[in-house]
DNA sequence: TCTCCTTCTTAAGGTTTCCCTAAGCTGACA
DNA sequence: TGTCAGCTTAGGGAAACCTTAAGAAGGAGA
C-alpha cells in the first residue's frame, strides 16, 4: 500500500517508476538497468534494503539512493548514511518532500547545481552555501546555514521543533536542550526578525511579510 | 489556434490571461509584467520555450511555470523540470486539467499544495496555520486554531462539548470548566458571530449561512 | 603538541503570550 | 417570571520562547 501511493505520487511528479517488492527483485534490476535514482525501504522483504545498499555501493554504483526509515529505527539511518546512502526520509513521510528531495539528488549527480532559494530580500545558494540579504553577503555558521535552507525550502509552512531537529541533527536525534533556539535567534540576528516567524506551540516558519500589525 | 483555445478556456476559467505568441515577446512581458503563472509552450517560435525559462530562472524569478510539451520529446519535459519548470502537460492537452494543475500551482506558490479548509469566506491553511477572513488575515492562538480546525473538518456537523474537549485536550484531561466557551468566544470575536452556530444542550457546529429564520 | 579561533551546546534568568478560572450577566424556554 | 445553559469579562500564573554568556569540542596553524 505503501508502495502504491509512492509509485502514483512520483509517477505524477513526472518520473518514470519500476517499482521492485522485494530486495532480490531490486538486485536483479540494478543489475541489468541503470536508474536515474534508487528510493530503498529498509524494511524490505527477502533480502534487507541495507545488504542491497551495500551490493550496489559494491560494485561502485553511484546511482543517488534514498532510503525511506522509520521515526524509530535511527540504527538503521546511521548506517544507511555510512553505507553510501545520498539521503533519507522518515516515515510517515510526505510525498512532496520525496519528490522535492530526488529531484535534488539527480541534480547533483548530473553535476547540475540546485537552484537558488529566494524569499523577499533574502536569497541562499544551496551550491555555494552562500547567503545574501539584499545583494549583500551575510556569513553564517554550518548549523545556521543548514537551518535556514530547511526553512526556505518549506517557506510559508510552519516546521515543528521535532521536524528540524530531527534534520539537523541525523545522529544525535535526542538534543534535549534548547540549541534550535539559539540557532533561530543567531539567523533573527543577521537576517532581521520579519524573516522567520515563531508558530508558538509548533514551530518556526519562514516567510516573507510580517503579519497584519 | 492552439492558443486561442487556450486563452479562451482559461479565460472562462476565471483568469486574467495574456497571450505572447512568441518567445521575445514572452520575455519582454514578463520583464515589466507580474503573472500569477505562466504556462509556456516549448515549441514556441523565435526564442526557445526552454531558453525563456532558462531565462527566467537566472533572474531567480519564482513565478510558477507549467510547461506544455508534445507527447514525443520527452527529454525536453526532462529539461524543463530541470531547469525549474513546476509542472507539465502533453499535448495534445485537456482544458480542464490545465486549468486545475495551474489551480495548484499557483496555491502552491503562496504555500505548499495543501488542502485549504474553506468555510464561506473563512479559509484555514493547516501547513500555514494560518486563517484568513474575506482574504485577510486573521491571528489565532494555538488552541483558538485548533478548535477551528476542528470544527471547520466537520462542519455541517454538530460536534458536542466533549468531542471538543476531548480532541483539544490530550485524552481526557478533563477540563472541568467554561474553557471551551471562553474560546469559541474568542473565534466569534474574530471570525464573526455567523460562523459557528451553538446547539443548545448538545454542542457547536461551523456553518456556512444562518438558518433560515 | 600546543595555542588560538570558530562554532555549538548548555544553562540560567528574563520576557511575552496565552489559557484557565471564576463570577456576574444574558437570553431561551417552560 | 424563574431557571439554567451559555455568554462575557478580566486577572493570576504558568508554559513557551528569547536573550545572554560561558564552557566544550573540534580544527588550523605554528
Amino acid at each position: 500500500m505503501l508502495g502504491d501511493g509512492l509509485k502514483a505520487g512520483l509517477t505524477q511528479a513526472g518520473y518514470a517508476v519500476d517499482w521492485l517488492r522485494d530486495g532480490e527483485a531490486a538486485v536483479a534490476a540494478l543489475s541489468t538497468e541503470s536508474f536515474a535514482a534508487v528510493v530503498l525501504d529498509l524494511g524490505l522483504p527477502k533480502r534487507d534494503g541495507l545488504s542491497v545498499l551495500q551490493w550496489l555501493r559494491g560494485r561502485h554504483d553511484a546511482t543517488p539512493v534514498l532510503i525511506l526509515t522509520a521515526r524509530d529505527r535511527l540504527e538503521d539511518r546511521v548506517r544507511g548514511l555510512d553505507l553510501g546512502a545520498d539521503d533519507y526520509v522518515l516515515k510517515p513521510f510526505d510525498l512532496d518532500e520525496i519528490a522535492a528531495r530526488l529531484r535534488a539528488l539527480v541534480r547533483r549527480a548530473h553535476g547540475r547545481p540546485e537552484p537558488v532559494l529566494t524569499l523577499g530580500e533574502i536569497e541562499l545558494n544551496p551550491a555555494a552555501r552562500s547567503v545574501t540579504r539584499g545583494g549583500q553577503a551575510v556569513e553564517l555558521t554550518p548549523r545556521e546555514f543548514d537551518l535556514l535552507h530547511l526553512l526556505l525550502q518549506n517557506a510559508d509552512r510552519v516546521l515543528t521543533r521535532r521536524t528540524l531537529e530531527e534534520q539537523l541533527y541525523t545522529w544525535n536525534d535526542a538534543v534535549d536542550s534548547n540549541a534550535l533556539e539559539v540557532h533561530i535567534h543567531h539567523l533573527r540576528k543577521k537576517l532581521g526578525n520579519d524573516l522567520i516567524r515563531t508558530v508558538r506551540g509548533v514551530g518556526y516558519m519562514a516567510t516573507m511579510s510580517a503579519p497584519a500589525a
